[in-house]
This record gives structure tokens, C-alpha cells and sequence, in this order.
DNA sequence: TCTGGGGTCCTAGTGCCC
DNA sequence: TCTGGGGCACTAGGACCC
């Protein structure tokens, strides 16, 4: 482990509910849950307001929904996230060229690798500096933890938020790490963590104090070793920059079990169908099938099947993933399905197999293309929402539209024919709230706009902004201009 | 109460080859 | 020819992370 704090890991405030927030005037300050408004659903991110109630992520919406009911209950939207995100990340490159993002809303920066700091200092100042242009260039908080490895840094910025900076300075360490939960490390979850408890392990000391044999012995060779080591604060993971993509795999939870074996087998067709979409667009292929299938009792069970050279061939994957299908028992119901494709390479094997395959199947391919399946990333566009009115579906709760009278808004709801609009945008007071028809020729579906206001040069597109300034090195100076404010 | 979606990594069992 | 073991690939499941 080096001997400064020099590495950085920023993680942005409740993200997408604090960008919901800032897009939003009339829920600053007020409860916010974003997730799947779903039967289903799960809560993606809850707004610190929303988590006095006892609302967290992970937790399913029906049980967040009885404990914050007034809360505003908000359907994701991933490219909005991801347009923010992607400003934030190129201000970390500004910083280093070694940046590995672990998520929309959270990375690892080596500061010493790009010369932006030296010691315990100049890493707060810099640390300091990367806040404030966040809030300058996105209008959003994120916390920063700097320390001498990446599980303190980490560690370190769990503590900082909200809205702060921690630096753990090194020889601290050990003194710090020594009476925290072992769920405080990367890795212990809640299986692990009951594992040890029931040995009578409990803080990071104790852990520490088993020894390493012991641990292997409860946990297994690589994850003893590892957690023995990380209780020692010993973690030399380097910051990787470039992560190749292992996998690709997309699932969809039915709002109702499906007991149809017909329908299972046409929902996996299209799931195959979507993951090879997602397979060619990042110019991948790969050897290994995998389908997921959770039953009505939540078992899960995956079959896979590994062909003799990789694969982009849409009728390739769908008649192994029929294959795999053919080997599971769906009696009593599926309640999720899922198709994946591990094994990358970024290259296809032209075998004779595929070749015969894909022309067998060659008509079917072109059916499937025409089904417009929506975007995965949109849970209000599943096709598990088979039931709902096409209308409807198209005003998911918290996207954005335009009125040709009323100007911009977002959907505050929607049901039985009606659309609700609250007409705001993220500069204005807290707008007004009006009722249409669903189908009212005068709203339609609009972009989100950008958070904080833009230099005319900036104009166009969310990401490209202030993001593309920063990248050009012209933006830093306004955005750390802030600096001085705080 | 009732548990999403997209990933990564590890372990254990099994079969095959040398 | 038989047997054993190491190494590897594959498969399935589980834990964990955000």
C-alpha cells in the first residue's frame, strides 16, 4: 500500500434521486423515491428526506410506499443519469488519466498517476476542488473519501456523506478500521456477515484477530485470504482504468407469474432477441448461453450451454436458449426470466453450425426485429407491463414532456385516461399542476433539460456541455471559480 | 414484507485428457 | 493394460456490489 492518500473515490449524494430533485423545483427538500413503480418493484434510490421515513435502496416499493406515503415516487431515467454522469466522469479524467467507474454515480481516481496530488494536502485540495466543480458543472453533491488504498477510500467516503470530504491519514488505519462492523467491508454482505457473527465475529478487530487460517477455513481460500488482508487495512488493488466486459445479460420480473409454457418460451425468445441487440452493439460475441429463471417460489436456477466458438447470431442464441429451456420445470410459474451471453470475444466465429442455424431461422430474425421491444434500460417500457394501455405507458411518472400552451413539465401521474403535468423546469419556482386526456394532441414526450444553466457556445445535448468544455480544458476555470464560494 | 437489473467473482462437482 | 492424479473446461449455484 502506498504511503499518501492519494487515492480518491467519489461518490455522488443519493444520485438519482438528488438529480430528480434538481430537474425537478417542486420536490427540493421533499421525499423522493426512484425505482420500479411496479407490483414488483424495488427502490433504485431514496433522497435523504425520503430516508427519514426508513425508505433505502433495495427495499421492495410497496413496503417504501407504506412508510413514506406522501412521498413523490419516480419511474428511473437512465439516460438523464447517464448524461450527468458522464460530466462528472470527465472531470475525474481531468484530474488522472487512471479513472475506473464503478457505477453511474460512483469511482476510483489515482491522483498520484495523474500528478494532481502528492501528499495528504495537495490530495484535500484537489479532493475539494473536484466538489466543487461537480456542483458547478452538474448542480450536484457527491462525497469524496481519499486514502492510501481503495477499500479506505471507499470506506472513508461513506463517512463524508452527505455532501463532504474524509481523508484517512495513513497509519490511522488500523485504529479506525478496529471497531467497525465486518459488514463495513467491501465483499461481507449479509450471508458472510451472518457466517462470522455465528462464529463470534463481529468488528474488523476480531477478524483480524481470528487469523488468516481461521478465516480461509470459515469462508473459503480466496475470500478468507482477501478479508484476512483487508482487516490488516492491507489492500493493494491498483485503480484499472479500462475493465473488459465480462458478460452481457438482460431479465425482466413479470408483474404476474407466467404458468403458460408458450408464453415462457416466446418471453425468452425475446429476451435472446435483446441481448443480442445489446451483444452487437457494443461489438461483442461470445461461447457461453445462459438462461436464468426464477420460479414462483424465488428459486433461481440457471442452465448454460457452451458452443464451439463465439456468437453474435441472433438465431444461434435463441435456439440455445429454447435448448436450455427445454430442461427446466416451469410448473407453478416464472416469475423472471433472463438470457445472457458470457464468453466475450470481440470477434464472431463463422462455424458451420451458425451458419445453418441463422438460416434456418432467417425469417423468424426479421419478425423479431419488427417487435420494437422497448429499451431495456426503461422499466416503464417493459413488456412486462404487457397490461397497461399503450397511452398511458407512454407517461411514465417523472418523465419529461412539453405542452404546445403550458411549455415544459413532467408527468406527476397517470390512470384512467388522465395524465397529470406539473409544469416546472429546473430554473423556474415550482410550477403548476394540470390534468389532459392521455391522449391530448398537444403533449408529447420531451428531452430532460440541463441542470445548470450553459454558456450559448455549450448549447445541445445534456452530455456535451459543460462536460465537452471541461474536456477542452476551458471549463475549469468557471467550475472551480465556485471554490471560492464555499 | 416480499424481494429489480446488470454485472463480477468464487466454489464445488464432474468429465475428459494426458 | 490398468490406475491415479493433475490440469483444464464446463456447469450450476451462491454471494456480493451498485
Amino acid at each position: 500500500m502506498r504511503a499518501t492518500p492519494t487515492i480518491l473515490h467519489l461518490d455522488m449524494d443519493a444520485f438519482f434521486a438528488s438529480a430528480e430533485q434538481a430537474s425537478k423545483p417542486s420536490l427540493r427538500g421533499k421525499a423522493v423515491v426512484v425505482g420500479g413503480l411496479g407490483p414488483r418493484g424495488v427502490v433504485a434510490t431514496a433522497s435523504y428526506e425520503a430516508r427519514v421515513f426508513g425508505v433505502h435502496s433495495a427495499m421492495p416499493m410497496a413496503q417504501a410506499r407504506r412508510l413514506a406515503p406522501n412521498a413523490a415516487y419516480l419511474v428511473p431515467r437512465f439516460g438523464f443519469y447517464r448524461s450527468i454522469s458522464g460530466q462528472v466522469m470527465t472531470l475525474l479524467r481531468a484530474l488522472s488519466p487512471l479513472v475506473e467507474p464503478l457505477s453511474l454515480d460512483e469511482a476510483f481516481v489515482d491522483l498520484e498517476a495523474g500528478g494532481a496530488a502528492r501528499d495528504a494536502d495537495s490530495a484535500r485540495l484537489a479532493g475539494a476542488r473536484l466538489r466543487a466543480d461537480i456542483l458547478a458543472v452538474t448542480g450536484l453533491t457527491g462525497s469524496v473519501g481519499l486514502a492510501a488504498s481503495k477499500m479506505l477510500a471507499k470506506i472513508a467516503s461513506e463517512q463524508a456523506k452527505p455532501d463532504g470530504l474524509v481523508l484517512i491519514e495513513p497509519g490511522t488505519e488500523r485504529a479506525l478500521l478496529g471497531p467497525m462492523s465486518v459488514r463495513t467491508l467491501p465483499g461481507v454482505g449479509p450471508a458472510t456477515g451472518d457466517h462470522l457473527r455465528r462464529a463470534g465475529i463481529h468488528t474488523v478487530d476480531e477478524l483480524a484477530e481470528a487469523g488468516e487460517d481461521e478465516l480461509v477455513r470459515l469462508l473459503g481460500r480466496a475470500h478468507g485470504h482477501a478479508l484476512h488482508a483487508m482487516a490488516m487495512a492491507h489492500d493493494e488493488r491498483p485503480v484499472v482504468a479500462e475493465r473488459e466486459t465480462k458478460s452481457v445479460s438482460v431479465e425482466d420480473t413479470y408483474d404476474v407469474d407466467i404458468h403458460d409454457r408458450t408464453r415462457v418460451g416466446l418471453e425468452v425468445q425475446r429476451l435472446a432477441d435483446r441481448c443480442v441487440r445489446r451483444l452487437r452493439e457494443a461489438g461483442l460475441s461470445g461461447r457461453t448461453i445462459v438462461l436464468k429463471v426464477r420460479r414462483y417460489d424465488f428459486s433461481t436456477l440457471t442452465r448454460s450451454e457452451t458452443l464451439r466458438g463465439p456468437t453474435d447470431d441472433l438465431a444461434v442464441v435463441r435456439e440455445a436458449a429454447a435448448r436450455l429451456l427445454d430442461s427446466v420445470d416451469t410448473t407453478g410459474g416464472v416469475r423472471l426470466l433472463g438470457v445472457g451471453v458470457s464468453g466475450l470475444a470481440d470477434y464472431t466465429q463463422e462455424d458451420l453450425f451458425a451458419q445453418a442455424a441463422g438460416e434456418r431461422a432467417a425469417a423468424g430474425e426479421g419478425a423479431a426485429a419488427g417487435e420494437g421491444a422497448g429499451p431495456a434500460e426503461e422499466p416503464a417500457d417493459q413488456p412486462a407491463r404487457e397490461e397497461a394501455a399503450p397511452a398511458e405507458r407512454r407517461w411514465a411518472a417523472g418523465h419529461d414532456v412539453r405542452h404546445a400552451e403550458h411549455g415544459h413539465g413532467w408527468v406527476q401521474g397517470s390512470g384512467i385516461g388522465r395524465v397529470t403535468v406539473r409544469f416546472e423546469t429546473p430554473r423556474s419556482a415550482p410550477g403548476r399542476v394540470r390534468t389532459f386526456r392521455v391522449d391530448d394532441p398537444a403533449l408529447e414526450p420531451a428531452e430532460p433539460l440541463p441542470l445548470v444553466r450553459r454558456r450559448p457556445e455549450e448549447q445541445g445535448g445534456v452530455a456535451g456541455g459543460v462536460a465537452g468544455a471541461v474536456a477542452a480544458g476551458e471549463g475549469e476555470g468557471a467550475a472551480t471559480a465556485a471554490l471560492g464560494a464555499l
